[in-house]
DNA sequence: TTATGCTATGTAAGCGCTTACATCAAACTA
DNA sequence: TAGTTTGATGTAAGCGCTTACATAGCATAA
């Protein structure tokens, strides 16, 4: 199967039907510069009466932009993406920009050659740890668009990033546990070092401690990884040690479903012989039995406003260095209320 | 902020640096055509030194093709579409194809001009009822490769596509509900007309009702839309009638959830005074409360099918027409068992 | 009238690659 | 030995657009 040759339109031929120069279609097309209406209405019926797209590799090579943006993610593994990618392409499509995505296979073992690049698009939303710091510092170095997605710019380089207030919201929902519920002994099930949310809000949960005096306890602290697995295997073997934690806060809901499986398993009763809580609010949260206490993320606006940067600074536009978007303590029942 | 001019190396430049010509720069990236060793190692030297990257636009102008798959969906709105990118970006991106996403906008209101087409990629996987048929049919003709992914092709045209069992799987699911569990009076919570998925899962069902003799009853017949919302409403309006199904198949699981929101504020008890099972077996299924009886469909690796299809159409290989695959039927508390 | 500024349009030079074709040396064949 | 094949490389012509620059027509100013 092969496209026939003879039959491709170019905007030569557009140009010859409308009896005008391919510089005025060209014009027409991009709005550009100015034409008459006259020439214009002949341009648009020749467009239509030969169906004509014009290529996007030629105007890409001709214009040195591709009109393109691109998505780089780690790993597709999460619910968290639905409602990212939404808003992604969603406000790509409304810039009129088209929108590439790759993944630079997960494990945090992204190497050259990166899929997306200066090359292909004229600018990356950069999703979490999906390229390496050197990487990232190489393609603002150039000059090249780029936006930082749940993670924040390297120190000095000013890159813009749109994250949502991880710290805030850890801390609260900590304070919460302290003070309403009058928990002291809180384990954290904390996400993957590289990933920056979960720094964010590991030191949110630091502070709510300090902030009440509670001594920070490192036998208290465990690896969940945004994982629902993981946190499985880390819970399970943890509770062989008959901890006395009274809550888990996880790092993210994939892990607290992953832990809550092990509690289950190990006979304990949600809330009542221990608590736990999440954070994201992903739609199963609110199924999961206890339905589970966790801070509300606003992952479908932060992709949009991400996405909106982008453009702004592709144009040549100032942008704001760092948006935080706040969160929401979402009360359920596995916190024991 | 401008990507600096001056500093953006191209062919030209590596193939002085590596004492070569163009052409065979050229060949060497693209494995194409009799290259010595020695020359090799020159031009992947020089790339190296100068981290040289080709310009996507210059190739797809030059050698008329993108290198670029598109996957076009009408809307980014369910569980659903994870593992399906998943499975997709997975796929393209070790044939070494870029993946561009676009929506058609919902609400089954695509129109022209259409995001993803023969003028940006160098072929696409048509999702569902995303495009409308004369379009998918237009480039078909014009013998451009197109994958379907959960659609069939138009009578005649003969486009591959590649969706899962969804008449069997239904077949089998309301066959188990009638010997296994004895129930006679089955209602269907049915999907959109335009989304083919569904109208094969209502085949399924009226088969398995005839094979028992069972009379088909419009009565029982309502509108979930594979979609969460619509399914509450509908299920909410029709419980005012009191009506007497003993179990409701709803074509896809958001509309299973939506339902059993509506069974339990009606306060019925499931699976005691009404039964309900779902379709797809996304992940929330097994955490509902009964968990959701329900029919597995392998959503990646249809969508894994479906890109490796879309290669061997793009490089002229033959591929199967329709690919079919198998689904298992989940059987957990929401049926009454 | 002639000069001056605008608007509308055309001409043509690339953008950075791929690839058909030409070329030439080395390795065969008879 | 001369003719033929084969492998390795270079030359240069586009691919289908955009856009700097040139030009022409017309209104306005001097």
């Amino acid at each position: 199967m092969q496209l026939d040759d003879s039959s491709r339109i170019t905007i030569v031929e557009v140009a010859e039907y409308a009896g005008v120069s391919t510089a005025t279609v060209s014009r027409v097309i991009n709005k550009s510069g100015q034409v008459s209406t006259e020439a214009a209405t002949k341009v648009y019926a020749a467009i239509d009466a030969l169906n004509y797209k014009p290529n996007a590799a030629a105007r890409g090579l001709a214009s040195r932009r591709t009109n393109a943006i691109g998505l780089l993610v780690d790993e597709i593994n999460s619910e968290f993406f639905q409602p990212m990618l939404r808003g992604i392409e969603v406000t790509a499509r409304a810039s009129g920009m088209s929108l590439l995505i790759s993944s630079t296979g997960g494990m945090n073992k992204a190497s050259p050659p990166y899929p997306l690049g200066e090359n292909n698009t004229d600018g990356l939303i950069v999703f979490a740890d999906s390229l390496p710091q050197e990487e990232l510092i190489r393609l603002h170095k150039i000059g090249f668009p780029l936006v930082l997605l749940h993670r924040s710019s390297p120190p000095n380089f000013n890159i813009p990033c749109v994250t949502v207030e991880n710290k805030e919201g850890a801390r609260r929902m900590v304070n919460y546990l302290i003070k309403e519920r009058g928990y002291r002994r809180i384990a954290l099930l904390e996400g993957p070092d590289s990933h920056e949310d979960a720094q964010w809000r590991k030191l949110g949960y630091q502070e709510a401690l300090a902030a009440h005096a509670i001594p920070f306890d490192p036998n208290l602290i465990f690896r969940g990884g945004f994982n629902e697995r993981q946190a499985y295997t880390t819970v399970s073997h943890w509770l062989e040690q008959k901890p006395n934690a009274e809550v888990i806060f996880a790092a993210d809901d994939d892990s607290a479903i992953g832990a809550m499986m092990a509690l289950k398993e190990a006979g304990l009763r949600i809330p009542e012989d221990i608590a736990i809580v999440g954070f994201d609010d992903i739609r199963l949260a609110a199924y999961l039995d206890p339905p589970l206490t966790t801070v509300r993320a606003p992952i479908e606006q932060a992709a949009r406003i991400a996405v909106e940067q982008l453009v702004k600074v592709i144009h040549s536009e100032t942008v704001e260095l760092i948006t935080l978007l706040p969160t929401e303590l979402v009360i359920r029942r596995s916190c024991g209320c």
